[in-house]
DNA sequence: ATGAATTTCATACTTTAGTATGAGTGTTTT
DNA sequence: AAAACACTCATACTAAAGTATGAAATTCAT
């Protein structure tokens, strides 16, 4: 199971390289560009070296935040994604995965054996196995833990 | 209940302006250093324009950087803040609320209880109470509904 | 100060949750 | 083919969870 994440995982690296390439290039530019204003401008001294360095200031400074208000926004959809890894390392079956979310979502065992097709004895064994490899006692516990552990969704 | 809360608003405001003003005023005083800086380097002639320029660049990208962190890292605190209102508004009590964010903590009525220094009978009342209040057959669904509804946070 | 709401607790009961054990059926790996 | 694993199901049991009812003490606003 899970196994076409690692190809997913590779385009969103490549499109997020891609873009701080962009924008490094854009910065340079601007940088080069604002070296040739400012030369002019003391060369027939018509503006004050104050006025330059104020102007420089500030365009580096929007540029600041603009560039770090698109990464934060990256990051803040990135914590609901849900980590695949560690449900492979802590030993949960796709079956044993699919009555976790079931239980998060409020269901009872009963109700999850009739979504799912199955004897609710099933469903019981399935939860006891989950509790035991997310370390919890209880159905609350292990919806508590699984949301730590970002492998069920908020 | 929940009478103190616009109090708290209220400090929490002050508290936010005023840093605002603290940043802005190390802005303006960095600013002007920079401008006494430029000069004295211009006079001496022993260092280049551009080098200057260079550094105002960098320490004002900087700063915009480390702004924007700061405002946006409480804009990513906010959305997870709980609604009083709609607590009032399903008529849950204080110690109902309680016992509820207890519960999506994982905890067993038994250690509910132990942890409020009362009975079991009486956090059986409370959850039942709760239970009404949010239309939940089971605590799990209780607490998936709260979540809906964001009077707990995540 | 009186009525309303909150908090507390108990008892008895039903339902759901969870454990332990064993076992049959597939699927995959070695 | 045999071992290992995942999924299924059952039975019997214990432990929690949840309901219903009643009641006493406390808090709080009008």
């Amino acid at each position: 199971m899970f196994k076409n994440t690692s190809t997913q995982f590779q385009f969103y690296y490549i499109y997020k390289v891609r873009k701080t390439i962009f924008i490094f290039t854009a910065l340079v530019i601007a940088l080069l560009a604002l070296f040739q204003l400012s030369k002019y401008s003391i060369i027939t001294g018509n503006s004050s070296v104050e006025t330059i360095i104020a102007i420089i200031a500030i365009i580096f400074f929007v540029i600041g935040i603009l560039i770090n208000r698109r990464v934060l926004h990256k990051e803040k959809i990135k914590p609901q994604e849900i980590d695949h890894k560690k449900i492979e390392t802590l030993g949960l079956s796709k079956r044993e995965y699919e009555v976790l979310c079931e239980i998060a979502s409020g269901l009872s065992n009963k109700e999850i054996a009739e979504k799912l097709f199955v004897s609710e004895s099933t469903i019981k064994t399935h939860v006891s196995n989950v509790l035991v490899k997310l370390d919890a006692k209880r159905r609350t516990q292990a919806i508590q833990k699984a949301k730590e552990l970002k492998i069920i969704p908020y």
